[in-house]
DNA sequence: TTAGGAATAT
DNA sequence: AATATTCCTA
C-alpha cells in the first residue's frame, strides 16, 4: 500500500512517453514562427514524415493536416502576423530576420503525464517546499517555465481545497470536466492534511534543503536521496527513450542552442481533452532534459548557426548506477 | 531583485 | 475551462 514511494520512480519511468508518442511532431518542432525568425524553410518541406503509429482511436476525423499541423489561429497567422510585426518592430532592415523578441510560447497543455511528474514533484518535495520554482526544477522538463508550474499549482491547491471540502460533505465530484486532468493523477494523502508530515517521508529527511543550492545540485540531492532510498531501485530496462543522465554535469556542457522551444504541439489527442478542436499544444512529449540553465538570456538575437538543429542532446547515458534516468526525446531534424 | 500567490486577463 | 499575465507582497 505504501509501496507508492518504494514504486514511485519506477512507476514515473512507466509514464513516460513512449518514443513513439514522441516522434509524431519531428518537423513540427520548429514553429512556424521560428522558422521565420531564422529564415530556414518552413517544416512543411518535403518531409513526408508521417510518424503517427499508433493513434488507434476514433479519431481519424484529423484531418490531411497538409503541411504543418494546424496551430492556434494565435499561431497559425503568427507568421503572418509576426512579420508584420517585426516589420514594425523594427529593425529596418532584413525583413523578418528579428522576430524572436516578440515570440510567444504556446500554452501549455497539462497533460495527465505532465501533471502526474508535477504531482509527483509536489509530493516529494512536501507541501513547504512545493513552490513553483522548486517544483519546476524537480519536474525538469524542458521547456517548463515558473509560471506554467505557478499557474497550475494555483489551480490544483484550488482543487485540493475542494476536494477537503467534499470530502467530509459526500458528494459528487465527478461532474465537472474540470476534475478530469486532476482526477488522473491520484492525491496523495497528506497533500489533504497540510498538519502532518507524510510518513512515507522517512527516508526523505528535509528533502532539498533547497537554499542556495544550485538547481542543479538540488535535483542532485533529490537524486540522491531518492537513490539512497532504494538503492537497488536501479532502472529496470529502457525500454522507453529513457536514457541513464547525467546527475551531477558539473558545469552544464554549456548549450549555447537557444531556449527556443515553442515546439509543443500536435494534434495528437492522447485520448485526453479536446485535442485538435482548438488546436491547442500538447507537451506530452516535452523533453525532458537537465534543468535549463538560467543564465541562458531568451535568445536576443538569434546567432544563426544552427538555430534549429536537434534539441536531442541528452541521450548521454551516463553511469547506470548513481545517475539518475532523464528521458529526452525530440525526434532529431532529419535534414 | 527574485519569487510566491492571489487576482485578473485571455 | 484552462492557461497566462499582472499585481502586490515578502
Amino acid at each position: 500500500m505504501r509501496e507508492d514511494d518504494s514504486d514511485w520512480f519506477a512507476r514515473w519511468e512507466e509514464e513516460l512517453p513512449s518514443p513513439e508518442e514522441l516522434m509524431p511532431i519531428s518537423q513540427s518542432l520548429i514553429s512556424p514562427d521560428l522558422a521565420l525568425a531564422f529564415d530556414i524553410r518552413t517544416p512543411n518541406h518535403g518531409n513526408g514524415n508521417s510518424n503517427q503509429p499508433h493513434h488507434h482511436h476514433h479519431h481519424q476525423t484529423t484531418p490531411p493536416t497538409p503541411s504543418q499541423l494546424q496551430l492556434p489561429s494565435s499561431q497559425a497567422n503568427s507568421s503572418a502576423e509576426f512579420a508584420a510585426d517585426s516589420a514594425d518592430l523594427g529593425s529596418g532592415g532584413a525583413a523578418g530576420d528579428e522576430p524572436a523578441r516578440t515570440l510567444k510560447r504556446p500554452r501549455l497543455v497539462w497533460t495527465p503525464q505532465l501533471h502526474k511528474r508535477f504531482v509527483d514533484a509536489v509530493a516529494h518535495l512536501g507541501i513547504k517546499n512545493a513552490v513553483p520554482k522548486t517544483i519546476m526544477q524537480l519536474m525538469s522538463v524542458d521547456g517548463l517555465t515558473r509560471e506554467n508550474v505557478a499557474s497550475h499549482l494555483q489551480k490544483y491547491r484550488l482543487y485540493l481545497k475542494r476536494m477537503q471540502g467534499l470530502s467530509s460533505g459526500g458528494g459528487a465530484g465527478s461532474d465537472p470536466a474540470t476534475d478530469r486532468l486532476f482526477a488522473s493523477s491520484p492525491v496523495p494523502a497528506h497533500f489533504l492534511h497540510p498538519n502532518r508530515v507524510p510518513s512515507s517521508d522517512h527516508f526523505m529527511p528535509s528533502f532539498v534543503p533547497i537554499a542556495t543550492l544550485q538547481q542543479q545540485q538540488q535535483m542532485a540531492a533529490a537524486a540522491a536521496a531518492a537513490a539512497a532510498a532504494n538503492p537497488h531501485l536501479q532502472p529496470p530496462q529502457f525500454h522507453r527513450q529513457i536514457a541513464a543522465a547525467h546527475f551531477g554535469s558539473p558545469t552544464n556542457g554549456g548549450f549555447s542552442s537557444p531556449t527556443s522551444n515553442g515546439q509543443f504541439g500536435s494534434p495528437t489527442s492522447n485520448g485526453f481533452g479536446s485535442p485538435t478542436t482548438n488546436g491547442k499544444f500538447d507537451p506530452s512529449f516535452l523533453a525532458v532534459r537537465q534543468t535549463q540553465q538560467q543564465p541562458i538570456q531568451r535568445m536576443s538575437t538569434p546567432s544563426l548557426h544552427s538555430p534549429v538543429s536537434n534539441y536531442v542532446e541528452d541521450l548521454e547515458s551516463a553511469n547506470a548506477n548513481g545517475g539518475r534516468t532523464v528521458l529526452t526525446l525530440f525526434p532529431t531534424r532529419d535534414d
